[in-house]
DNA sequence: TCCTCTTGTAAAATCGATTTAGCAACATAT
DNA sequence: ATATGTTGCTAAATCGATTTTACAAGAGGA
């Protein structure tokens, strides 16, 4: 039951596996094989339904085309998302995925990055966790290709591919400011990772352009684990007294589902008791009783740009490294008042 | 640059690149290797960094400790969550997984099965599509292990993992019959899918043991692409003259997203002006204003033992097909009515 | 005739591991 | 003195491809 190998086929024809590989690798021409020779080949292929053997191909050639995708959690639907979009644009050259989720933990990242290059994969593709940075640059000094995509580090040199969390925050903020809310509070989560840093900083510069002065008391931080609860906990101080917040900003779409379902148990109203804005739109808002106000990012051009950026460094068309930054969509609904107003 | 292979140890330490494999592979004892040299041979692998070149490996013992995950399309979220137990639940083994999304196409899925088997993946987890059913056996006549799961060929004998639609559905439909709810629209997509099938059978068992008769004209089926605008349209149709349904059962979770959606947009009240039941019990639903009484499936265990029973086969302590046929849980909550009644 | 070129093919090295078979050298038993 | 065992290690084959080098045979030119 063992697969043919090229040398079944060059021995049933007589001939030498250095002929059979030629042709069967297109290189008929350029090796002056014989017009009837190559096609009794391909045909003898085809008749004992010859597939190369990729490991012994791979140890040969040193390309594997399989690329990994290292992410927080595969099960969460954004990587999901991107995991699909990955997949199918680097289905479109031949690429194949091998995927690994670190739960934001940069030992499981290390290990995750030793066992791929054992693996040989040709490429990485990588949302790095809090504290990964030593790993990222080990991974350059070996020259291995790789592009960062949702964080980046800012103090290593390296492809990426991010949005501008900046100016969408801003301008998520700046919508809140100008139907003259002044307690606006925020919930973010592992606040070190450069998105999330980025996200804060434009919502406090937002404030700061108004002339309200950012108080940290406004920040829920939210636990990793433990996530729901602590959500709960963080919007129903927010909206309490003393803080008594009448507009909230959901830093990522978790902290906003959650979020609302908090503030539906509360049986408050948006935009009524409170306005709502959120990074990300996810498709759980379209249940939500009011369409809620959110920022929009462009997985499909994300995971596109990754996978075209390695693609090129592997193919050795890639001149330096290459920073892009996406716009995001604010797609304004209901959630933060009347919008005749506007 | 390159990595350290290990005849640069062979070399460095002037012994045997058998000797070296020896010691790394835990074998020292049975090989009488004697202990300084053993000692002496690890240090300098670790010394040198070694890393061994799992193509190779993989090449001589025709094992990757890699598995192929194929499922209709890893951004749905019940896939998504699938296969991050499966990573885990495999990782635990030392297995990788690659994955495949098929879109629910044949082809696809048997040119996905014939490039992983390229890369000597050591076995599959497979969410078969319709009109696969040859390129499943194809697989099982190569002596290939894998594991169907969320579907399966009632005529192929084969591993499968699958839960207990017949009885789920039945019971979701009982629970609407139970409030008296004659006239009970459901709606479904891909009904020749195993699980689909199944979740019909059971809908009209229930109805019939009610001495309800079943009418074709109460069954949605929805299309793949151009699935919302579908389901938008068919629930109207189930809600309006002359069929009057005063109760909806979607089948999977897409379906019962975007119905409530439209439900929402035809400003019903659910359960007043009309009852729902849902396959599938995703968090979307928490934003729903009436907690939506559903079918929970049991994905963590789903993916476990369809990891448990690749791995058993693959390491031959298997005896015959195994086929798992998991519970599912009923949450029942106020979108059927009030439960004061029950 | 000798030289060069072209055509068509093959031998052998190589990638980096695992694994089988076996060989010295010394110890112990008969 | 001879057989037998044990210890410690190595040579070489192998997995299945790619790729470099080479070489024979015939054609064409000087």
């Amino acid at each position: 039951m063992k697969n043919t190998s090229l040398s079944d086929i060059a021995r049933k024809l007589g001939v030498s596996t250095t002929l059979v590989s030629l042709v069967l690798n297109g290189k008929s021409k350029e090796s002056r094989i014989n017009k009837e020779m190559a096609q009794k080949v391909l045909k003898t292929a085809s008749e004992m339904n010859y597939k190369p053997n990729q490991l012994a191909r791979g140890l040969r050639t040193g390309k594997t085309h399989t690329l990994a995708l290292i992410v927080a959690d595969i099960s969460n639907i954004f990587f999901a998302r991107l995991a699909r979009v990955i997949e199918d644009e680097a289905g479109k050259f031949g690429y194949k995925v091998m995927f690994g989720s670190s739960d934001e933990n940069p030992e499981e990242l290390d290990e995750m990055l030793n066992i791929f290059q054992e693996r040989k994969v040709d490429g990485f593709i990588i949302s790095p966790t809090i504290g990964s940075a030593k790993f990222i640059t080990e991974l350059k000094k070996k020259n291995i290709p790789f592009v960062l995509i949702d964080r980046y580090f800012p103090k290593i040199k390296s492809n990426y591919v991010i949005v501008d969390n900046y100016n969408a925050s801003y301008r998520a903020t700046s919508h809140l400011l100008k139907f003259g809310y002044k307690r606006i509070g925020t919930l973010t989560i592992s606040p070190e990772l450069s998105q999330m840093r980025d996200r804060m900083s434009g919502f406090k510069q937002a404030l700061r352009d108004e002339g309200i002065r950012f108080e940290n008391k406004f920040v829920g931080d939210i636990e990793y684990n433990d996530l729901r609860e602590s959500v709960f906990e963080n919007v129903k101080k927010l909206l309490s007294p003393p803080l008594n917040a009448r507009a909230l900003y959901f830093q990522n779409y978790i902290l906003g589902v959650a979020g609302l379902e908090c503030i539906k148990e509360m049986k408050l109203r948006v935009p009524l008791d409170v306005a709502v804005v959120c990074f990300d739109d996810p498709i759980e808002f379209r249940l939500f009783e009011t369409p809620i106000t959110a920022i929009k990012q462009p997985v499909e051009e994300i995971g596109e740009q990754a996978v075209r950026i390695l693609l090129d460094e592997l193919n050795g068309s890639s001149t330096g490294e290459r920073n892009v930054v996406l716009p995001t969509q604010f797609h304004v609904r209901r959630s933060c008042g009347n919008l005749d107003f506007l």
